[in-house]
DNA sequence: ATAATATCTGAAAACGTTATTAATATCGTT
DNA sequence: AACGATATTAATAACGTTTTCAGATATTAT
């Protein structure tokens, strides 16, 4: 374990004092390019890395951002953080990562610490309903926040979201104007979330436009999860009038739904017709394929990293809530060919 | 914007000197109950949250671990950083992300980031195949590291990888064996990748055991990717002597075959059988449900990191390599009922 | 009562960097 | 040749913590 190297060694290496290797190594003007050669020099030799907990606590800047999701292995947000990732990496900045598996209690330790770790921003997929804490918690901090979706109350925040009315909207219309499809059921997330209310209501919009009556049995709330949608799935077609269709809000639920239909082996689209609302790689490998919306994930990523920066920058200007959308993916699952 | 609370101003609201007020919030010995309880009502008050950059610059340690995969939103690669988060997360580590988008050159600088950010640890599923460069890194630095799914060549690191071999091996005997398969084709990664050339090996190794020749043109390189897995699956489908299984070695070249066999509605198991290595939970999901093999990325992912913790703590001993098995899951696809 | 010991507290230094300020060298102009 | 302006460098302080180390106080033993 070689010891660490630090400014002094490189000053006494190149013959110079400290504060000019600073500027060296910093690209600062006001220094001869024989010194800004002969330190490079040293440097290289001694194969220097800076000292970056010196570095940011004489800056006061840390470059470093939050990103808290709950659950890096769920498509949606593994997605998300790629983008934001990504657009940070550019920007030199590293980004930690707090996974909080879904759990609220983490969720706000989770935010403390990114606190604590004097982050210069968060980028947070919070699971948080009407609870105020977290947005209490986030009003008491200076530190910029961007919320992805999902919209809770709070002030002095960003947001970057899908545009879950339209989306559900196009693919009921969809299934109404195209098929004829009347009967059509939601495998929903719970409704103390914007995104799962707005979800439903894009569905029920979506019906109402054409007079057809939203049945209270045919919207199954599974929480995104797969066991639940599973049993959801099960009660849907176990059902005297049984659906003509189905519409998943997210891929979780989908793939719920899916084994059900696989285990009973009920044809898709010709017993049933589904639709879900987010295309990821595998939904278009499906047998058949399914019907969705277009990915909006990672632009949705790149777009919370851009606001957070300018925000981080001083250059937010009033605060947004952008909704991103997205046009419909027409594959087989809804019975079109 | 509210000016940073130190441990000055709660020495001060408190009425105590400053490393007082370190020893009472590091719940060290030797301070009265009596200052204890004045100091921490004063934090509490003020709200203070450590400056992490001075205290990581006096202690020499970050508390941070760097992770450098090729794609987060790979089903794999997302696992193991959960397995990995979620480790760390308990011994109040962080985790710094960097995902290089399987580019060789960038997987460079997020190690040299990394190391400049004294991350205390690495964890690193390389790209990297007979490049030296890597492996020089690695080893120039007194960083640990420990590597996952691929090995290289290089000195004084762990590794936790896939047990490939026998995986693959299990995957084509339950062809052999129970189906009677005898041209099995596959659809393979890279062989100047550890994980590649051991998929295949196994593969061979199976078949050899039972003196089925291994027919080169039933080999198809597709480098872990779902277009040229499609591109693949079409050729082997237009052999005049077409195969009756293939085998994918990963998820996405499983998606990109199954992409082909929907679009030429060719019926699994009917027509084809399918295995694939990887389970995930849209494999499940799928019509049929594919033959595979357990996941153990999560254990991958949880054993790296304990492994690391050990080495950096200096009680990591001998170097270790550690193979994780998995045995089958059997569904549908290969044509099992 | 005194000495010895255990318990508590504060002053000062250090971690490695950058910003401020001051000092020096260089140059062109008169 | 002397002056001021400018370019280059160095000395020093500061960022917020923890770690000596020394001093102070309380407790116990003699």
């Amino acid at each position: 374990m070689n010891k660490n190297i630090t400014l002094k060694d490189v000053a006494r290496e190149a013959g110079v004092s400290i504060p000019t290797v600073s500027r060296v190594l910093n690209d600062e003007k006001f220094v001869s390019e024989l010194v800004r050669e002969k330190v490079k020099e040293a440097a290289k030799k001694l194969n220097y890395h800076p000292e970056w907990s010196a570095r940011s606590l004489r800056l006061r800047k840390t470059d470093i951002i939050g990103m808290i999701i709950p659950s890096v292995t769920d498509y949606f947000f593994s997605s998300i953080v790629l983008g934001v990732e990504r657009y940070f990496r550019r920007k030199g900045k590293e980004l930690i990562l707090f996974n909080t598996s879904n759990d609220e209690v983490i969720e706000e330790k989770a935010i403390k610490l990114a606190i604590s770790k004097r982050v210069e921003g968060i980028v947070l997929a919070t699971i948080c309903k009407n609870n105020k804490v977290i947005g209490s918690m986030i009003e008491s901090f200076g530190t910029p926040f961007v919320l992805v979706d999902n919209k809770i109350e709070v002030e002095k925040v960003d947001f970057v979201l899908a545009d879950d009315i339209n989306g559900s909207y196009k693919l009921i219309r969809h299934l109404i104007e195209v098929h004829g499809n009347r009967e059509i059921a939601c495998i929903s997330g719970p409704f103390d979330e914007s995104s799962g209310f707005d979800k439903l209501y894009g569905y029920k919009k979506a019906l109402v436009e054409d007079d057809i009556p939203v049945k209270e049995d045919y919207i199954k709330v599974a929480h995104w999860k797969k066991n639940e949608a599973y049993e959801a799935t099960r009660e849907l077609l176990s059902m005297k009038d049984r659906p003509e269709a189905i519409y998943c809000m997210n891929a979780n639920m989908l793939i719920g739904c899916l084994r059900y239909l696989n285990d009973k082996e009920i044809k898709v689209p010709d017993d049933i017709s589904i639709v879900t609302f987010d295309d990821y790689d595998f939904v278009s490998a499906m047998n058949p394929p399914i019907t969705t919306l277009e990915r909006i994930d990672l632009e949705m990523g790149e777009k919370a990293a851009e606001l957070l920066l300018e925000r981080i920058n001083g250059d937010g200007g009033d605060y947004k809530e952008i909704r991103i959308g997205a046009d419909l993916v027409i594959r087989k699952s809804c019975g079109c060919k």
